[in-house]
DNA sequence: AGTAGGTGTGGAACCGGTTCCACACCTGGA
DNA sequence: TCCAGGTGTGGAACCGGTTCCACACCTACT
């Protein structure tokens, strides 16, 4: 490289050494439309020699792009954590986000604290848009970020202004009218549920289609104790359905780490899954293979929705504000193993 | 607000609407030096009537600063999720950096892979500086990153050019000593080691450590297998060391999770943890306290090598490239539990 | 031959901030 | 009274790119 350490090249060099004007060099670094191939072949080679790379800012400053996306998470850190879910949805929007040449920066804010930080942030367009994951009732994001007009993407639904942010997420209730029939089916009769926090709306479509599925059984479906997404929590659930509700022998998880929970519980109270107590979880991220007995689950489409969430991102953040937000709904697939 | 939503107010329009020069209203948003008390007061109310945030380009544009550091974290992606070595790297980098006004843009990369894309990147001046962690032998990184002048500090010693980059890293050569006469000092005289990945400067001085201690009290130091620092790694690692050197009574795991998996293969094989094999582990972040019996480990003091780090780098990008690069040192804490 | 249309090209404006510098004004001390 | 020195202020240059637009040139068609 002909350039001394340490100070890097800017486009006019380029373009002096490649004999041709700043204009012309930006396009032939942009796609080359509209120059000739002798041009071209010169800036090229004046970017190898100088060893030359656009300058962030200035480009961003220009285009009013970033190429970069945020990844909001308002979580605990003690759940992202503990949860496999986040690892796993890390790692999906990594991958995603890759494939369209973007960057990932990486947000993670104490739910409903921080949110003003977070805005100030965003409104100076660091990033181009914004996923959004593990949405809490409290949080005004969806709110905040529609008034502010940046391309969003939840990945499970908000609670609020539904209509003016594009989702992606996974058919709670279906799973869970899934998990109830498939306990009925097997014979239970005293079913109960460990539903997600109250505040989180993928907890609670899992728990209204479980009610929804056990009420026109003819059941009674009032066992329901809400746990904290956690196997600490999962067990410490379990522990009230069991006090409360002696007779219970079917039980739906709204996710493995709390059915995992629950399987220590049972166990530890001499009760034998699914002979005594059958039990069905959510998330299928490795986990529910590692219980004994292991899960029966449903197996949680992060991958499919991380990648469609991108893919939704990057298109609105290329053709701007014109078409209206979408909803994506994808199927949580049943897995059956040993647990029910 | 005043502004209608979608567009972004900019500094023009706070200067005009607070009666003041561009000037004056970039001084008064940046400390307010030689400003007057009505001008800070009146641009204050603009800025607030306007909802207004610097733009982040320009601002970088102008300053040559982004105010964003990276992350780079050059390792296989089941690795990251399933060692819980890099969620709390993570966790408290995280949290360092938000103490220094800094964002954190992560930079997942395969070890060796995709380096010049993440030169190019760097290149581009996206952000101020880079913390590594979990670098390998084979990575250029610290050449490349000396080169290119961006300020830099490695947590974890890298191979080479050592002397080019900032280094916080634990003593890992400390580790392996104590880890060597814990074991001696309670009887053991047939001594092995699970060690860490061989390409990586953390294992290997545990190793160095290990060998060192173990020569000096007149034992064999040759009972050596390489893991990879994961559990299954760590019961095969075991089950070889098992096979070669039946009469083993005391292992150094240059892991956890290493460790975790030689209590399992060690109990499968019906030997008792730590009357008939004693075991010390390393790391101590959750894993140690869930094998039975608990185990005897280092608590790696990642929480402090972080704060350090990001200090570190903070002082490195506002001071400018004058001072040399640092080395920091820190001891590993010994924790005992049940197992050794 | 004349013109319509396409192709390369460079000058200059522009993105939205920061900062250098010149200048006006005010104060206090000689 | 004069001047040195400090304090606010605004104009203008600058950071490093992209893109609009005018223009020159060349081809092909009427």
């Amino acid at each position: 490289m002909v350039r001394s350490e340490g100070e890097t090249p800017t486009l006019d060099q380029v373009a002096r050494l490649a004999g041709v004007s700043k204009a012309t060099a930006s396009r032939a670094l942009n796609g080359g439309a509209r120059v000739s191939p002798q041009a071209q072949a010169a800036v090229d080679d004046a970017v190898r020699r100088l060893g030359y790379t656009p300058n962030a800012a200035a480009r961003s400053l220009a285009t009013r792009r970033t190429g970069s996306v945020g990844l909001i998470v308002p979580e605990s850190d003690e759940r992202i954590f503990a949860d496999p879910f986040f690892a796993q949805m890390l790692h999906v929007v990594t991958r995603s986000v890759k494939a369209h040449d973007l960057q990932l920066v990486l947000l993670l804010t104490q739910p409903g604290k921080e949110e003003q930080r977070l805005m100030r942030y965003l409104r100076g367009r660091f990033v181009d848009g914004v996923i959004v994951t593990s949405h809490h009732r409290g949080d005004r994001l969806a709110e905040n970020l529609a008034e502010l007009g940046l391309p969003a993407v939840f990945i499970g639904s908000p609670w609020t202004n539904t209509d003016r942010v594009s989702i992606v997420e996974s058919d709670g209730i279906g799973a869970g009218r899934q998990a109830a029939r498939l306990l009925i089916d097997r014979g239970c009769r005293a079913l109960g549920t460990i539903a997600g926090p109250a505040d989180m709306h993928a907890g609670h479509d899992r728990l209204e289609g479980w009610r929804q599925e056990v009420s026109e059984a003819g059941l009674v479906a009032d066992a329901v104790v809400h746990g904290d997404f956690t196997e600490a929590g999962g067990a410490r659930a379990c522990g009230v359905l069991l006090d409360e509700f002696p007779g219970i022998d079917g039980i739906f998880a709204a996710s493995d780490l709390m059915a995992a929970g629950a399987v220590r519980e049972l166990t530890a109270r001499g009760r034998r899954v699914p002979e005594d107590v059958a039990l069905v979880g959510y998330d299928d991220l490795g986990v529910a293979e590692q219980t004994d007995p292991p899960l029966t689950t449903f197996r949680n489409p992060i991958g499919a929705m991380a990648t469609e969430a991108i893919r939704l991102l990057a298109q609105r953040i290329d053709e701007g504000p014109g078409e209206p937000p979408r909803r994506i709904v994808f199927a949580a697939e049943l897995v059956r193993r040993a647990s029910a």
